[in-house]
DNA sequence: CCTCTTAATGCACAGATTGTGCGTTTGGAT
DNA sequence: ATCCAAACGCACAATCTGTGCATTAAGAGG
């Protein structure tokens, strides 16, 4: 049930973890996102532990950011709504509604500092996918492959968001897996 | 094509900038981009300036980094090859190249600290495509869409040296060139 | 060539942050 | 009930951050 890789996750270990976490959610959300206005002792003392806790468990400023916003950014879960396209808009959807606002904008790139976070992020939202196209084959709906989705629909979004700073209505998702969907038998798209 | 914002380009103020630059560039290569080995006092004396100035010109030392970032990754220029295939990959291939390696990546997720620098970064980015297509449409050939090459090949690419660390070989640049090229049903709609 | 103006830099320094050694607490196991 | 290792709090030296003030240098105009 719990993804909590720390030995000892049901106790004081796990609490102090929340409450950092929290500490820093808010803090960020009152700055507007802005991570000058942070610092180790801010977020201890907010969270009411030690700096040096902070320091042994994440080491640092930027990674605990980059903790945090993975963690926070993992909430969808894919559900089956009777259809491939369906599928995809109920995960991509609420992703890109998070990810392309400011603030959103801000959590991503936090996350993107750390390297190894941001590849366990990567395998995790590939895993989204092939569940959606397993639900798909059980369907006996044919789906793209993995990497043609992310490729077609998910680089592109993430890419516009993080460079050019681009809306969600701008970014058309629902367009793309359309376009994305009928490339095999269907004729022109429309918007 | 250099951002020269500042009001006296050709003197002290210039040799300082560079002289900080390549601090930051020897320091990055020397500790093989952990910029945790890296703070303002340090760039400033291997660049032989005080920290005051820094902490003025740049305010940060993300913003900086950023700076640095956005600085060394744009030496590449559009060059006419005689077709569209041709100079997009003499384009897009040494690019690819250069970011795809660690020590490039690192100097990727500097520049993407800072909203703006990034956001500069991708107008640059989507000048050169345009370029491209000017010459390409000199020589009487259809282009894609701007914003179908960058989805088609660069955000894809971008995106997986970001989130899952692909090498320049498993990247397929010119294979994804191909492709795009050779859809000829698709019509250049957008701008 | 000389003076003038102002942006950019250096200097000094108070305040804040970083990161670690050491003792204490906590929670699971025997 | 006792033990034990992981996690934490405390204290503190070293370092970094950022700003007021004096100084320098580049370009303009006489």
């Amino acid at each position: 049930m719990m993804t909590t890789a720390t030995p000892r996750p049901g106790g004081r270990s796990a609490r102090v973890q929340q409450a950092v976490h929290q500490a820093v959610r808010s803090l960020l959300a009152e700055n507007d996102g802005d991570r000058t206005a942070l610092s180790v002792p801010l977020v201890a003392d907010r969270a009411g532990v030690n700096s040096s806790t902070i320091y042994r468990r994440w080491g640092d400023l930027p990674r605990l950011l980059a903790a945090v916003a993975s963690n926070q950014m993992l909430p969808e879960q894919v559900e089956d709504t009777g259809s491939l396209r369906g599928d995809m808009e109920a995960w991509f959807v609420p992703y890109v509604e998070e990810f392309s606002s400011p603030l959103g904008r801000q959590v991503l790139r936090d996350m993107l500092a750390d390297g190894a976070v941001t590849r366990d992020y990567f395998q995790s939202m590939q895993g989204h996918v092939e569940e959606i196209r397993r639900l798909a084959g059980l369907r006996g709906e044919r789906a793209p492959a993995t990497s043609e989705i992310v490729d077609a629909v998910v680089a592109p979004v993430i890419y516009r968001i993080l460079f050019n700073h681009e809306s969600a209505a701008a970014l058309e998702v629902q367009g793309r897996i359309e376009r994305l969907l009928g490339e095999r038998s269907k004729g022109p798209a429309e918007t």
